[in-house]
DNA sequence: GTGCTTTCTATAGTCGCTATAGGTTCAAGC
DNA sequence: GCTTGAACCTATAGCGACTATAGAAAGCAC
């Protein structure tokens, strides 16, 4: 009938690693797939496009559990874009807030890196920075 | 003889939690202290010092291996400053790279999130970066 | 001695995989 | 038909840095 995908082929296509892909069934992300009279899972294209739509949703930064309302929210024809919007927006906002905080300690490390002279162990910036307050 | 601390009162002091003090001990990051005669935990001042380095480093984003290897450092004589920055400019080259892929994932949002004219579902433009390959 | 808070140990769960062990199936070549 | 080797199967444990839970014991004020 179908042409069907070894797990293998699955991973070949959407770059994810085999045991990643039976690691999303398991977790319920993606569903479990036919067999083969061998036990070997045989997927459809329908697993292909979601597994696709996974891994965008991963390079992404979305959580797993996002990922989850977003599929659902995709297969619901009542939901609105704006419910859509609101994952989204609500993911870009924790982004900002990693990258805010990734800043300022950036800002910290070069000024301690800048501060150092490189001469006595004591006199170490760096050092300094971790064994009193600042 | 010497003033101790409980564990709650070292969490106090330092910010951290109880349990996660118990789980540095556990770790090798802050050594066994002595024990009272019914088996709470007695700290020293020392005790408190070496965890508000723990405390300050992790809040630098250093990972506890790290933050072993420069107290490994500053109780060796032999170490010199250059030992320390260099952990500290390795840190901060995986920060920065941080930062680097967040912004990345930040563009790519505001992108979507910006085209989408919040009509229909079908052409929400969050969902179409997740569908279709961007 | 009576409560109440703190502390104790041990275990399991979080997230998103990754690694390992030990076995089975499949596809191709001969 | 048979062999070989790759791909596949399940189950379990580990990673980092905690967090949560349960049930018991200690400590301290009144």
């Amino acid at each position: 009938m179908q042409e069907t995908l070894s797990i293998g082929e699955l991973a070949r296509r959407t770059g994810c690693q085999v045991v990643t892909i039976r690691y999303y069934e398991q977790v319920g992300l993606l569903p479990e797939p036919a067999r083969t009279a061998g036990g070997h899972r045989a997927y459809t294209p329908a697993h292909l496009r979601q597994l696709d739509f996974i891994k965008r949703g991963r390079s992404l930064g979305f959580p797993l559990a996002a990922i989850s309302g977003l599929l659902n929210l995709l297969e619901d024809r009542d939901a609105t874009c704006s419910d859509i919007d609101a994952l989204a927006e609500q993911h870009l906002a924790e982004v900002r807030a990693k990258i805010a905080d990734l800043r300022a300690i950036e800002a910290q490390l070069e000024t301690s890196l800048a501060q150092c002279r490189h001469e006595t162990r004591a006199q170490c910036a760096v050092a300094e920075a971790l064994v009193s307050a600042g």
